[in-house]
RNA sequence: GGGCGCGUAGCUCAAUGGUAGAGCAGUGGCCUUUUAAGCCAUUGGUUCAGGGUUCGAGCCCCUGCGCGCUCACCA
């Protein structure tokens, strides 16, 4: 491995501090108290305590900020608490620890110190370290930041912000940025709050085959692998749909599953090849009770995570709490493009109506393709608050149920906060034969784009026909969701190690 | 996959086609309540890779690699 010149240097200390018999990784570490816990501990005493009381503790964390002066040495040190300052003092430590301080430790490095706990002149709970020793000694530096804190805000100065650095060496970019950490702790809250929510629901969480014989449940293009053993052809998961469905008709009547969708498609903001998808089966539901459910559980995240169900995405105020705009999609379309979809009922009528408006399309689509196409250049980017779009056409929802009185439509709708779809849901179908129906004419509606068609799974539909009661389905991009509470722009930014292309070491 | 942009020290960034610099980090020194500590001194470069034009290329041209934005794709 090829060493920069300060690496090199760390790697001497950790030579020197070897041949002085310190071990710079030692197994254990004895901890008293975490950062925040020492801090707290400290108010408490102040508050209620004997002002003479010394608390001693001993502290882990890894050296943050580095201010030797002289014969004192003002460090700061990190755990996933927060900060607490250390103050060397050649009094307490002798002048062999304050050359050991000075010498032996760098930004990085990982420290235990043992010490009373007191306020600096400047008024900052510190620890007065009596005994310290070295826990793992960095030999690569963590990219220069030096923080400010201004009003209780930190500032950063000059950290780590190359994005492609950030995603490929993920580990620096969370050490050195607690922004960063906090979207992942807003995350794990996230699924924590909707596990919870449908837990008490009486949900019940389940976990299906990634690897499936068959994939279905979506329009995209799988992963194919192989089981070598077995001969077998293989297909990571793009939905968990099929399956779930197959439990309701099992007897669970309230299922859910929070797991990993793999489609082998386009890199974009809001698409990584692997994703984090909720998907949720509601017996004797319709599609109405699930935009209910929807809105309901998403107040629910907002007030366990955020404590607010205001959030702010792209420079919009955007407001949470139920109930959310409901808009038909017809009419939706027919304010945003001035086309009335039930006057098209044919591909080549809707086709020439977007013709005489000048809006592009791919010629030769399906009805159900060019209605998808206005709905995202025209109408959901004015979907600014929570809005419930439903009403959908029949041939692009081949698993959702006809509409009573209208066999163009289905009872489907797709959430829109911001702009941009959220979640997907509909009364699910569960009549066998409208069913295999939709198969056939998804292949014959489909048959020129080989690789979105749905493949016919012939035990989906031997489990229809043990009968399937009257079912809402729910399924939510779990990563944008998460881009929604956090604000950020890229769904790169909500997962730990997003997909970025190989590189030659 | 197409278009546009970017790639310089560990990090963040400069540099009309003419000796590659700064701040932070590092190293040496001073400093017993600092907090972006301060002061003095100082090390550090295959300018993404390969080719070309030129007396001379970080800069201009070509190819490749990677990243970003965008379009396409994505029920």
């Amino acid at each position: 491995m090829e060493r920069t010149e300060l690496e090199k240097i760390r790697l001497e200390k950790i030579e020197r501090m070897r041949a002085e018999g310190i071990d710079p990784y030692p197994t254990t570490a004895h901890p008293t108290h975490r950062a925040m816990e020492a801090i707290h501990l400290f108010e408490e005493m102040e508050k209620t305590g004997d002002p003479e009381e010394k608390i001693e503790v001993t502290l882990a964390g890894r050296i943050r900020a580095n201010r030797p002066m002289g014969k004192i040495v003002f460090i700061h040190i990190e755990d996933s608490t927060g900060r607490i300052q250390l103050f060397f003092r050649v009094n307490n430590i002798g002048q062999d620890g304050l050359k050991r301080i000075k010498e032996d430790f760098d930004l990085g490095d990982f420290i235990e110190a043992t010490g009373t706990l007191f306020r600096t002149k400047t008024g900052e709970i510190s620890v007065l370290v009596d005994s310290f020793r070295m826990l793992a000694k960095a030999v690569t530096p963590l990219p220069a930041a030096k923080d400010e804190v201004v009003d209780g805000q930190v500032i950063r100065h000059a950290g780590l912000t190359d994005s492609e650095t950030r995603y490929r060496q993920r580990y620096a970019d969370l050490a050195v940025n607690p922004d960063v950490r906090k979207i992942f702790q807003v995350r794990a809250g996230t699924v924590r709050a909707l596990r919870e929510y449908l837990d008490n629901l009486d949900f019940l969480e389940v976990e299906t085959p990634i690897l499936q014989p068959i994939y279905g449940g979506a329009a995209a293009r799988p992963f194919v692998t192989q089981h070598n053993q077995l001969k077998q052809e293989l297909y990571l998961r793009i939905s968990f749909e099929l399956y779930l469905k197959r439990l309701i008709v099992g007897g669970i009547d309230r299922v859910y599953e929070i797991g990993r969708d793999f489609r082998n498609e386009g890199v974009s903001y809001k698409h990584n090849p692997e994703f984090t998808q909720l998907e949720l089966y509601m017996a004797y539901a319709d599609y109405h009770q699930i935009m209910e459910l929807t809105e309901n559980m998403l107040a629910y995240v907002c007030d366990n995570v955020l404590g607010t169900r205001t959030i702010q995405f792209r420079g919009n105020t955007i407001n949470l709490s139920p109930p959310w705009k409901r808009l038909e999609l017809r009419q939706g379309l027919i304010e945003t493009t001035g086309i009335d979809i039930n006057q098209h009922p044919t591909a080549d009528s809707l086709e020439a109506a977007m013709k005489a408006k000048n809006y592009p399309f791919k010629p030769g689509s399906a009805r159900g393709k060019l209605i998808d196409a206005l709905i995202g250049d025209y109408l959901e980017p004015t979907l600014l608050e929570p809005t419930f779009l439903y009403d959908y056409p029949r041939d692009i929802s081949p698993l959702a149920k006809s509409k009573p009185g209208d066999p163009t439509t289905v009872e489907r709708f797709e959430g829109f906060v911001a702009g941009m779809e959220l979640c997907n849901a509909f009364t699910e179908l569960n009549d066998p034969l409208d069913q295999e129906q939709r198969f056939i004419e998804m292949g014959r509606d489909y048959e020129s784009e080989d690789e979105e068609r749905h493949p016919m799974d012939e035990d989906y539909l031997r489990a229809m026909s043990y009968g399937m009661p009257p079912t809402g389905g729910f399924g939510m991009g779990v990563d944008r969701l998460v881009m929604l509470l956090t604000n950020q722009q890229t769904i790169r930014e909500v997962l730990l190690f997003p997909h970025l292309r190989k590189v030659e070491e």
